[in-house]
DNA sequence: TGAAATGTTGGGGCG
DNA sequence: ACGCCCCAACATTTC
């Protein structure tokens, strides 16, 4: 093989790059191209925190191949037309590109190695973006699994056996393969996108962002299984963005891990976390045996069900997102959703099973939002949790496993510390008077400087009514 | 990766 | 001394 075409897609880094290594072992000449992908962006707000850190990424991306001697060309369209029409731009008899499991990404790709056969071209890919592929981890019977724990039993024996898998990839050797030349990269203007807040929030792009975030975590992971749970602590690693758009690479994040806990370093916490990155390639593995759960339960029965729906569903609707339910827990974990683009991931529970529980408003008007709104947003991980909370999922809770948003509140946030960082109109309450504050005395809530109603909304539901409503909804899932 | 309802136990106040 | 009640503190079951 002469010339290679790299298509980069949600693996934003030029090292440890499965697609990358192999395009360089196959080839002679290898170029690297992007593609901004109408069919994805077009559905987008013109401006949006993840298109931009895109951006930020592939800027970094083109330094990083330009200084191993190569360069990256960022095109804006449809992928399936112009991944076909680069490749023979460029005369490569093949493209390489890293697995993508989900389904509009399955389709893109069959479509692109379609067109690309058609002129005598080929698509490779390469497992990339987890561990173990979706099946690679199977169950004694060879199938694939639907609960957990043994997935993930399974998941840790299998690296036991054979820790080699998360060796890097190499390219420095082959690096002089690379293609010579300037970078092409559009402005985020020019692909019709404005700049977002992603600066001021300081959130770190490209693989240097990725890898700082991770320093700055290492040091927290012995503590990260009892730190994990308090939104007001810096318990979690922030890594989901990066690990979305791969600007992190998984084998790098899991063989550290392996590396500390060995030299017991890790504490419990490193097993925890690990078990959190094999949620998530749990997820993805049910996504791509079931693809019907985008859009669907995972257990049919769910989808009889009957939400709510009308005038007043769309205003309790409209109260969630906007952050004005009433419970400051679950407003103060919307407006940090809604004001940064991240949401931390016991608000994730809470804020879901309020929507679905107390509100009983499906669960895929809250997916959509979530997705519309996470700068981490992954189709798989966002889809699983969803389903998780509503109890239609693999492995969910159980449907009358009900989160009391004021019993959360007391437990992961009993000083009331993150909940005074996004409703400082609450920030007179004392200690524990915050989080219900529609049971304080009118008279303490005057003194405290707070008029319900006004300063902070009367809770739009009573959740030991909305508790025993949500029993009653769940009855038809037990009739066969 | 719950919470509420219900049941049980045991200490202390009291007649 | 004893029974009774109250109720906190657990424990179990139910949803």
């Amino acid at each position: 093989m002469k010339t290679a075409l790299v298509w980069f897609r949600r693996d934003l880094r030029p090292f440890d790059h499965a697609a990358l290594h192999h395009a360089l072992q196959a080839g002679q000449k290898v170029f690297c191209a992007f593609i901004f992908d109408s069919a994805i962006l077009d559905d987008l707000p013109r401006a949006d925190r993840r298109v931009e850190f895109i951006h930020a990424s592939l800027l970094e991306l083109a330094a990083d191949l330009e200084a191993l001697g190569g360069h990256l060309l960022v095109r804006c369209g449809l992928a399936t037309d112009l991944i076909p029409a680069l490749a023979a731009e460029v005369g490569a008899s093949a493209v390489f590109a890293n697995e993508d499991y989900e389904p509009a990404a399955i389709a893109r790709d069959a479509a692109v190695a379609q067109a690309l056969a058609e002129s005598g071209r080929s698509l490779r890919t390469f497992k990339d973006q987890v561990v173990f592929s979706k099946d690679e981890v199977l169950s004694l019977a060879g199938k694939p699994f639907s609960v957990f724990t043994p997935y993930k039993n399974a998941w840790l024996r299998k690296l036991q056996a054979d820790p080699s898998v998360l060796a890097p990839w190499h390219i420095e050797a082959l690096a002089e393969r690379l293609a010579p030349g300037v970078s092409q990269l559009p402005s985020l203007r020019d692909i019709g996108f404005m700049e977002t807040d992603l600066r001021q929030l300081g959130i770190p792009a490209g693989m240097s962002g990725g890898a700082a975030m991770f320093e700055a975590f290492l040091p927290h992971l012995a503590d990260y299984g009892t730190a994990r749970d308090f939104p007001a602590q810096r318990g979690t690693s922030g890594l989901s963005l990066h690990l979305r758009f791969g600007t992190v690479s998984i084998r790098h994040l899991a063989r550290t891990v392996a590396e500390l806990s060995a030299r017991g370093q890790a504490g419990e916490g490193g097993a925890v976390w690990l078990s959190e990155l094999i949620w998530r390639e749990f997820y993805q593995m049910i996504l791509f045996h079931n693809p019907h759960v985008a859009g669907a339960s995972f257990k049919p029965a769910y989808d009889r069900i009957e939400w709510e729906t009308g005038p007043d569903a769309d205003e309790a609707f409209a109260a969630w997102c906007e952050g004005r339910t009433g419970y400051p827990l679950v407003d103060a974990a919307m407006l940090q959703l809604n004001h940064t683009g991240f949401m931390h991931n016991r608000l994730r529970m809470v804020t879901a099973c309020f929507l679905i529980k107390d509100l009983g408003i499906s669960w895929q008007r809250g997916e959509a939002y979530f997705a519309l709104k996470l700068n981490d947003f992954d189709l798989a991980a966002n889809n699983g949790g969803w389903q998780w909370a509503a109890s239609s999922g693999c492995d969910a809770q159980p449907y009358f496993r009900i989160f009391n948003p004021v019993t959360q509140s007391e437990k992961f946030d009993a000083q009331g510390e993150f909940i005074r960082s996004w409703l400082p109109q609450l920030k007179g309450l004392r200690g524990k008077e915050i989080h219900a504050p529609w049971l304080l005395p009118r008279e303490l809530l005057m003194q405290r400087g707070v008029v319900l109603g006004q300063d902070y909304p009367e809770p739009v539901v009573r959740h030991d009514e909305a508790r025993q409503r949500t029993l009653e909804r769940y009855e038809v899932v037990k009739t066969s």
